[in-house]
DNA sequence: AACGTCAGTCGAATCGATTCGACTGGGTTC
DNA sequence: GAACCCAGTCGAATCGATTCGACTGACGTT
């Protein structure tokens, strides 16, 4: 195991001239630094992890936490964690996936052992326990996706703004001539949690469909696919029907769009279809109009405002990112009666 | 920031013995390990991450290395990843998450920086790079699925039966009925990639049709949807055509749906769909008989081996887990002529 | 020639936990 | 009562890199 001592012999150097020569952080004359360099080329040297850790109290680890229901996966997570991963890595961070069905547990440990220097979280509920033990522990911390209400000390965090995201949805459902709507929003179990998508994402349709003055029929999502399907059913065999539906609730799409189906509908010539946060790059949304999930961009953004707050920029706390939807490139929204 | 120091001061003892508490590694008195017990409660102490490395030469951290197209994204990593965290947790260690495109980098650096004491590697390809990397440097490893043979100092690995998964959804048609099957096999550049299960899948299923006297169609799939359209439009409008279609490049899935849709052909009462290696937990597959890749398995035998490695039990190089397929719960496979 | 300056390098302390050998005092043995 | 043993605890060395103060010559100044 080669280590820094290893490396001043060869060079004839003090182990000392090795870290500055790595640092930069002192003068070093051009000769002697050729000779280290040389020298750590020549025995393959790399420094410790843990011994500069330990010297540094810096880890340059980050830990993404990821809640996790036991046997329950949401493709979003895995998403989110490779875009942050690529993103730590190119600010010099490494990634601890954290999967702890717990989290404050794992989180605790993880600060307190200093493997790592800070936090991202996902899926923040209100009042997140998770919040307020990184909050005992001054551990830095940024969510992605942000609660109900915010206080003046929680930690920064990014959200596309799904208030505005339903609202363009509806806006451009109206504006090629739609009058009647249906909204597919978030499943009981979200509004129950008063997940902060949820409610903004249904408020903003509302106010929207209000603002522009078309008819908005509202449904809730649900996990059970009996009731998904009646529940879309009685929507969609209504007089007069909506010309469009919404859908914010993603996972079941595909259940959404077989009762369409069976139901004798088609897409989009008898009922458009648009999408709400869909997840980029997946086969199913992309053949439908939609306002994606902008996955890349607030993993850049969590990551960048952990870090900062790592690295001690100017007070964070109450910083946040709030990011505007677009449409994706893709098929436009069918007018109706076509 | 609380260090052993200030536990053993808080109980009277000397740091040692709060290490020894600690590690269970040497008799202490119950009166002094209560004490001491009661400290660490008190005071929040734990140990430091870097420190214990430091000493102990092992990080209790693994790392998952996901091969990174950028812009690209599979699920199945991100899948994975999850799964491999958990079971990585249950045996008592951290999961790194190591995005770098090039792979090799990142690699070299955990292993000689002593970041993690072992890796974990999907999507890996035949002499892949960071296998011979890992070994120069004698880092323990093992391998999510295998590549086209395997030489004897390579690492333990773990993989699906693609053959036998393969040869099972052919029996499983050619047992109901259907003596005409098309196989929707791998992509054209995962066979120019000479990758393990496209390869081995396909033979598979060749092997099973010969012994069952059926006969099969094959097609290669393509990521470019107006070919992989037609080259489906020509298989489905043969005449006779094929009355089961066995997909294992599960990607386009909805496009394949769709184009069978638009042939004017019922799943599954005109052409009966058999997914092979489908991921868990997924919509569209659940709706369809399928032989799903085993995820939660095989993230268990991958921590498993490389654990097994790290911690030094006997020789694992060229131990693997070839996992027998089966058929999921879910619908049956349709008979033909329905 | 004496002194100050400065670039470049070195030595030693330090981070916090682990672990080995050594020590202590109470109990056992003959 | 001397010799021995053992359970339980302590002290000090150690892991490998960082960093601060101190040192050494070479050079410039007067």
């Amino acid at each position: 195991m080669v280590t820094i001592k290893d490396v001043a012999r060869h060079a004839g150097v003090a182990p000392s001239t090795v870290s500055y020569v790595l640092s930069g952080s002192r003068k070093i004359s051009d000769e002697t630094r050729a000779a280290v360099r040389a020298a750590i080329d020549e025995l393959g040297y790399h420094p410790r992890a843990s011994a500069r850790t330990l010297r540094r109290a810096r880890s340059e680890v980050l830990v993404l936490a990821v809640p996790r229901e036991p046997g329950k996966y949401r493709a979003v997570d895995g998403r989110f964690a490779i875009d942050i991963g690529d993103t730590a890595r190119e600010l010099g961070y490494d990634l601890l996936l954290m999967t702890d069905p717990d989290g404050v547990r794992g989180l605790t440990r993880v600060a307190r052992s200093g493997l790592a220097d800070g936090a991202v979280l996902m899926a923040v509920r209100e009042r997140d326990p998770r919040v307020a033990a990184l909050r005992k522990h001054g551990f830095p911390a940024a969510l992605v996706g942000h609660g109900d209400e915010s206080e003046g000390d929680d930690p920064p965090w990014v959200d596309l703004d799904w208030a505005a995201a339903a609202g363009l949805a509806v806006r451009e459902a109206v504006a090629v001539g739609h009058r009647r709507i249906a909204y597919w929003a978030s499943a009981d179990h979200e509004f129950a949690a008063r997940n902060g998508y949820a409610l903004r994402g249904l408020a903003g349709a509302e106010a929207a469909a209000r603002a522009s003055g078309a008819e908005l029929v509202v449904r809730r999502s649900t996990v059970d696919p009996e009731a998904l399907r009646a529940r879309l059913a009685e929507v969609l065999t209504a007089r007069p029907r909506p010309t469009a539906l919404l859908v914010q609730h993603l996972i079941p799409l595909p259940l959404l769009l077989e009762e369409i189906a069976a139901l004798g509908l088609r897409v989009p010539d008898d009922l458009a279809v648009v999408l709400v946060g869909s997840l980029p790059d997946e086969a199913v949304p992309r053949m439908l109009p939609r306002i994606e999930l902008p996955v890349g961009r607030m993993a850049q953004a969590a990551v960048r405002l952990v870090v900062d707050a790592v690295e001690g920029a100017e007070r964070t706390a109450g910083d946040h990112e709030l990011i505007a939807p677009r449409m994706a490139d893709g098929p436009p929204v069918a007018a109706p009666d076509g």
